[in-house]
DNA sequence: TGACCATTGTTCTAATGCGGACTATTCTGT
DNA sequence: ACAGAATAGTCCGCATTAGAACAATGGTCA
């Protein structure tokens, strides 16, 4: 992403320390996501199936980052390592049933909140409660603004 | 990216709209990118390239986001484009010398200044000029926590 | 019922993206 | 000077990524 340096627009030097802190957070997060021989798709399809009944392709796609496009392959490579099944869906033969097997569920269970655990810290350094809550209602204000 | 929901953790609550406020900007940002031809990406290369004697491979590598593995790739594009250019760096025989075109710089003028206009009333409308402060300061703890 | 439209998951292409291996070159310490 | 370490750019394998096109299926309305 283009970083150009303007401090001197009072409105867009917040620019690059939005992009610089999501991208500092992505790295540490990727890292440890990589260290569990996931990538971060793999991570987000199994963090979204957990604690789930399954879900289709469409509704896998809205609730992670990863588009209807790019899923199949992911899940391509999540079935070949045993973690998911793909179903099919009585009463419409569209859509697939996505769920975690034993083996993904149990994967599940063992890495998603060691995970949070190991992000926990870096949030709890960086801020205090009460500007935690003041940096997530200005972050959802530029959210909003973008996505007007 | 797993975005899951935990409101009730007063320190992860802020995981969420960090990754949806980046995200949100991402999206405006590379559509408005993708309608001048570039990828972001390619569009990263020529604005760090903009207003510069140009750098060696290694020094855009780390001006921009572009890892040095794949920046081989993005030149080889724009060097199809005519928008830059390889040349030889006098002294070190390892370097190359990366720089804009006359029509690179032509775009790079052109883009540039039009792009940020574009992105600008996003955070006016979002924020104030005392957030706007704000918001950069307590990103910045994020990102140096994620950094340390 | 039947034409028409929307949805679902897959496939395809172009371009990244990372990490590691590799060659050529330069630097460093002795 | 010379072996070894460090650096520069390229190339490779694997996995995305967006978006467009596609066939199969489902829903709608005259």
């Amino acid at each position: 992403m283009e970083l150009p340096d303007l401090k001197d627009d009072p409105y867009l030097k917040v620019l690059r320390p939005l992009v610089e802190a999501y991208l500092a957070f992505w790295r540490i997060d990727t890292r440890h996501i990589k260290s569990l021989r996931l990538t971060p798709s793999q991570f987000d399809v199994i963090a979204t199936l957990g604690d789930t009944e399954g879900m289709t392709c469409s509704e896998l796609s809205a609730h992670t980052l990863v588009t209807k496009g790019t899923l199949t392959g992911v899940l391509d490579r999540l079935v070949s390592k045993g973690l998911i099944r793909r179903d099919a869906m009585k009463g419409d033969r569209r859509c697939t049933k996505i769920s975690l097997t034993t083996k993904g569920d149990a994967l599940f269970r063992k890495t998603f909140a060691a995970h949070l655990a190991f992000l926990r810290p870096f949030f709890e350094r960086a801020l205090s409660p009460k500007e935690i809550d003041q940096t997530r209602a200005l972050l959802l204000r530029l959210r909003d603004s973008f996505q007007q």
